[in-house]
DNA sequence: GAGAAATGTATTTTT
DNA sequence: TACATTTCTC
């Protein structure tokens, strides 16, 4: 039926989409104007009532698509919004903004980016870029860094963005040399024309509030908002909202404070246990019938989460009333804990269920592997989610860096990344010397690189075959980079993998992982033929980070709790309930109570992923990194009403099977491809691979090669300039400036903010 | 500058 | 146990 006709004929009340909702439900979705915050307990139906409430919207004709602003947290969440919103309404849902707070904060920057000193197509960096740049900034300081971890220097900018601090605010939240180093990061990036993910967000609030207009303009783009988990908000994300909201208030926000379980990457509770304070004449509305699990899981989880202090509460509810108590099982160790899941799995499954209705939840990934020990003993095929991803690959990132350094010619991490990969005879030296010139001249290393390769004066002290290299890999960069304009950028990134020697250099690569790396990288080149433009390529790459490669086959899921949120299975392993394990004892240092609470939503959260059926388990013994380490119980497990479980003491019989057992470590090294996880850990290539030939490129690029024009040189930097002294001038890290003095083509220059510098001219502008 | 050997170090990880 | 990083050697 088209929704747009029913529009005319039919009251509110009689549109079937309103008719398949409960009451609470129902009230969410038509209060469509002011305020609303809508507390969903798990399983409750919270994503239905967004996209219907979208749906309806749209129906009512109270806005346009192109006026709603729909935020999630994850790519999943987006797109199954987007399917949703278009099932609902029978065409697709275009024009609308849906979308993670990370795309829809891209969207705005890459139309205002001058604002906040960027270009259009700048870079988006990752949490590896990320460090990278962290660890040059605190060997440039000469700081000891195990003094200053960068990892925790990393983690700590990451914080202060997250709670939207840019580094003049930040003293006080952190000591001075952090906020230095944020300092210091931030020009880098600027150089580097990059944003981390948490800029994307904090330039966003910058150019909002510079510029009222720019927000006036956005405020009344967008007339309903619509978020989605909102108690994972963190402060940046907040004013992100707050400031768009303010146009015409209509701001629903969707989430579960049960269920906030990312506090240590920034995300703060307090926002939506604020939110009436916030949004004054706020409405409350509280969905409690839950349509997943049975009244004892649902009894379990709600008993546990009752010993949290800081929440809405709720009741949740259910109108099955039958179901299977929570079995708790002690085990002996982390081996019979395996062992014993294992067993029950096969007997699930002789019962009739299938695999992909099972899963298996642990606190920490290393967990994960007794597991698939076990399993590949036993057979059983399995899937790990949240192994390294397809872009974190390091074929993969080399790859990209080749495109980033085609796409933008100033990213210094992907020049740094790749210039000595294939072997160019430029190492670590090399790099430090043109490291130290682009900082005393304040431009990008690759800049910098490009001045040495015609350096006459010898500004940069290079050896000659090093200059040569670097002159060679310039001609090359420039000659992909033009035929840009005649080839398909598909072709071109295949021209620049080949003749660059890398693909070779995995080809020719003696290691078992080397094939699975080729077909990686082909894979890759396939996927950028989807996009139109690489820099559309790497934005995907950068945000969206992962191939959406849907297995169906029947196996049995092994994740972490983290990564379970949002997700249901008929049965439920939650294993390694003990104490020094779960709650986590580095989670319980955080802050006051706090960190204890998290912890024990986070069990709720695993406890309420069940449908059926929640096994919980626990080892006296257990395998650390460390070595073997003893355990009691997990305090969470006495906090699950007694009526709803029923205790199994370790053994039944077969404990010390292990001992006349295959161990399985033993089994480690064999057959580890048969099942797999597609997510990672594993070589993705197929066994069927072939074989490289002889040839050393990957790809036939004859046709290219044939047009390789060997004469496109960069032009020389080092005309000659027509600075006087008094002249004013702009650089585009140190900022306004007059020439006092000259020294060849060496300008002296009092910056206003940068103090004095010889920077060389042509690195800078006539103001 | 490059590769091998030794050493240190390990929660969770939506973008 | 697995890895990333540092140190050693040629």
């Amino acid at each position: 039926m088209s929704v747009a006709a029913a529009t005319n004929m039919a009251p509110a009340a009689a549109y079937p989409y309103l008719e398949a909702l409960n009451e609470p439900q129902r009230e969410a979705v038509l209060k469509t104007d002011g305020a609303l915050l809508v507390l969903a307990g798990a399983g409750t139906g919270k994503t239905r009532v967004l996209t219907t409430r979208i749906a309806h919207i749209l129906n009512q004709r109270l806005a346009f698509p192109n006026q709603i602003l729909a935020v999630t947290f994850t790519n999943k969440a987006s797109h199954e919004m987007r399917d949703r919103i278009s099932r609902l309404l029978g065409h697709p849902a275009d024009g609308m903004w849906v979308g993670t707070f990370h795309s829809l904060a891209v969207r705005i920057l890459r139309r205002h980016a001058e604002i906040v000193g960027l270009s259009s197509n700048f870079t988006i960096l990752d949490s590896d870029d990320q460090l990278r740049l962290v660890k040059q900034l605190i060997k440039a300081e000469q700081l000891d860094d195990k003094q200053f971890p960068p990892r925790s220097i990393a983690a700590a900018i990451n914080r202060l963005k997250d709670k939207g601090l840019k580094p003049d605010r930040a003293s006080g939240f952190e000591n001075d040399v952090i906020v230095r180093l944020y300092k210091d990061y931030q020009e880098r990036l600027t150089i580097l024309n990059a944003a981390d993910f948490g800029d994307l967000l904090l330039h966003n609030l910058t150019i909002f509030q510079q510029n009222p207009e720019i927000l006036k303009h956005f405020q009344q783009q967008f007339k309903y908002l619509l978020v989605d988990e909102y108690q994972d908000t963190n402060s940046a994300q907040y004013l992100w909202l707050r400031l768009l909201a303010q146009g015409t208030n209509n701001i629903c926000c969707v989430g579960d404070d049960d269920q906030s379980i990312y506090g240590w990457r920034g995300a703060e509770v307090g926002n939506i246990l604020r939110f009436e304070k916030d949004f004054p004449g706020a409405t409350l509305i509280r969905l409690e019938q839950n349509y997943r699990s049975t009244a004892p899981i649902l009894a379990a989880a709600s008993g546990l989460i009752s010993h949290n202090r800081d929440r809405y509460g709720k009741t949740l509810w259910t109108d099955q009333s039958e179901g299977e108590p929570i079995r708790i099982r002690g085990c002996y160790d982390s081996q019979e804990e395996a062992r014993y899941i294992g067993d029950e799995i096969e007997t699930f499954q002789r019962n009739g269920s299938n695999l992909n209705s099972m899963a298996i939840l642990v606190r920490a990934s290393f967990q994960t592997r007794e597991f698939e020990e076990r399993f590949m003993v036993m057979g059983i095929p399995y899937r790990v989610i949240g192994g390294p991803r397809f872009y974190e690959r390091l074929e993969i990132r080399d790859s990209m860096a080749y495109l980033r350094l085609l796409v933008q010619s100033d990213d210094g991490l992907a020049f740094e990344r790749i210039i000595n990969l294939p072997k160019r005879g430029l190492g670590d030296t090399t790099l430090q010397r043109l490291h130290q010139f682009a900082r005393e001249q304040g431009i990008s290393l690759p800049k910098a690189a490009r001045f040495a390769v015609d350096d006459s004066t010898n500004e940069i002290p290079l050896r000659a075959a090093a200059r040569t290299a670097l002159k060679q890999f310039f001609v090359d960069l420039d000659r992909w980079r033009s035929n840009l304009e005649t080839m398909s950028h598909v072709d071109v990134v295949k021209q620049m993998l080949d003749e660059s020697g890398y693909t070779s250099l995995w080809m020719q690569d003696k290691s078992p992982d080397a094939a699975g790396r080729v077909e990686n990288i082909k894979e890759f080149v396939q996927a950028i033929s989807q996009f139109e433009t690489l820099g559309g390529f790497l934005e995907h790459v950068s945000l969206v980070l992962d191939t959406n490669n849907p297995n169906t086959d029947d196996m049995i899921t092994l994740m972490t709790l983290h990564a379970a949120k949002g997700l249901e299975f008929e049965t439920v392993f939650l294993a390694g309930w003990e104490e020094g394990l779960f709650p986590h004892p580095r989670a319980l240092g955080e802050a006051g109570g706090s960190g204890l609470e998290e912890e024990r939503r986070l069990a709720y959260v695993g406890i309420s992923r069940a449908r059926k059926r929640a096994i919980i388990s626990y080892a006296y013994q257990r395998r650390q990194p460390q070595g073997w380490q003893s355990a009691q119980p997990s305090r969470f497990i006495r906090e699950i009403p007694a009526e709803v479980v029923i205790h199994q003491n370790p053994g039944g019989g077969d404990a010390r099977q292990n001992q006349y057992g295959i161990t399985a470590s033993s089994m480690r090294d064999q057959g580890s491809n048969h099942y797999g996880s597609q997510y990672g850990r594993e070589s993705r290539a197929s066994s069927d691979r072939q074989p490289w030939g002889n040839s050393s490129h990957l790809y036939d690029s004859a046709a290219a090669k044939a047009l390789k024009p060997r004469s496109a040189q960069p032009e020389s930097l080092l005309t000659t300039h027509s600075f006087k002294t008094g002249d004013r001038v702009a650089h585009e890290k140190f900022g306004q400036g007059a020439v006092l003095a000259f020294e060849g083509d060496k300008l002296l220059i009092q910056f206003e903010t940068h103090g004095l510098k010889k920077i060389i001219a042509s690195f800078v502008d006539k103001a």
